[in-house]
DNA sequence: AAATAATGACTGACTGGTCAGTCATAGTGG
DNA sequence: CCACTATGACTGACCAGTCAGTCATTATTT
């Protein structure tokens, strides 16, 4: 899984005379010098996954340039390759790591047996305040830019993550459709309640400065409208 | 808007002693010699076009090469110059020419004066034959995926196509709801209406080979969802 | 408790491969 | 016959990944 072919150092020449080393440099200025080795290399590891959203997320995988995620998380950038084997594995540990947690949350909406219009409610609520006003929106922005050359990534995502959510919403949905709140077919199609969730992050990362778009009433609009109570069938 | 600093040509050494020149290559096959020059260089254009599309769409926008391109084209590099300016412009013209025809096709459905189950068949079909199964659908994943990076061609795409898609969309939906077939408030939000045709893409890029989704059923119990006739209010 | 040694986290200059864009040269249609 | 079109080798900028060297911290000895 590589964009262009390895880079390998075959060099065969010894390298001498290198090295001055000039005076001594700052040391990284964020993470103070107290704390124990463990706690500042989780620190250290945080800030390396927070510049690279960042940085990632304003010029895409590609385009990003791993100095300047070092130096936007006050570090070497040596000191990347001391947590994360290559730029790929820093960027699919991001994904990794910020999405694997939204799964039990959803999860646990899934079991929850409330009626429908909490329910809907729940699910605004949930995506707004977890996703939408969060950097997973970011994340999961990049997921949707980055994804297909990353068909590991994409595999990694669907399995572990969005498998498991739509699951969960499926369920929920069943058992709407049990109870008579929202017609069967419904059932066959989670991604229809979800759509304008993905429709919500695309926007503001695209048109939000032409249009602004209040997400929370669009959400709530469509969940409203798709289980409203209907005439017939 | 730039992805990188220019990477201007400063040299100031003369370039002496280069070019030999081998013997005289294959010329480009695809395109037979007859046929005017008019003829052939808009050909050209469009073979650059559409080789373009695909390694963008495959590759992405950075780590596509225009010497691929070129090569998928039946062409020689510098030919992409004569023709475009540089990458960039070869990536806007491309999204350019692709979606703006998309326009006038929906604002003349945004005039006709239909049922609405006959309406919903339309927008459903439309989409589907028209984007979904054409090569438009790789545009629109291609200006999702990397329109962030290009804020002029996102405002292009705004102004000149989503913007009056969004229009034509809403004054149908407007009508509909003073014929009181649908809710006021569906108005606000003709996004929802998309909404589900946009995951399509997306889930077509990253899932399809998981969990295949059958889209014009999805778009139709989408539709017909929202549009059915309710209850109360 | 102070001196000394061992450890390994961290640094950043450097290398090699890559590719957008150029331009001297070669063909060709009108 | 020459203006226009096309070619593709070349250049310079660029950047992921490396690794010899530097200390801060921890462990050991005195």
């Amino acid at each position: 899984m590589m964009l262009r072919p390895p880079r390998s150092r075959k060099s065969k020449t010894p390298r001498e005379n290198r090295r001055k080393r000039a005076v001594q440099s700052a040391r990284a200025a964020a993470i103070p010098a107290s704390a124990s080795r463990k706690v500042r290399s989780a620190e250290r590891r945080d800030a390396i996954l927070s510049a690279a959203l960042d940085e990632f997320s304003t010029r895409g995988f590609e385009a990003a340039r791993l100095d300047d995620v070092a130096r936007r998380a006050s570090v070497a950038k040596g000191t990347i390759y001391l947590y994360f084997r290559d730029k790929e594995s820093l960027f699919q540990e991001l994904i990794r790591s910020m999405l694997t947690p939204l799964v039990g949350t959803i999860e646990a909406l899934g079991e929850a047996d409330v009626p429908l219009p909490v329910l809907a409610d729940r699910i605004v609520e949930l995506f707004v305040r977890e996703v939408y006003e969060t950097r997973r929106k970011d994340v999961i922005r990049l997921m949707i830019s980055e994804g297909r050359r990353f068909p590991k990534l994409a595999e990694f995502y669907y399995r572990e993550v969005l498998s498991r959510i739509i699951a969960a919403v499926r369920s929920l949905l069943r058992r709407a459709a049990a109870r008579g709140e929202i017609p069967e077919r419904l059932v066959d199609f989670p991604q229809i309640v979800a759509a304008p969730g993905l429709v919500a992050i695309v926007w503001n990362g695209l048109f939000e400065r032409f249009e602004p778009l209040d997400v929370r009433k669009m959400m709530k609009t469509h969940v409203e409208l798709l289980f409203a109570p209907r005439r017939e069938k």
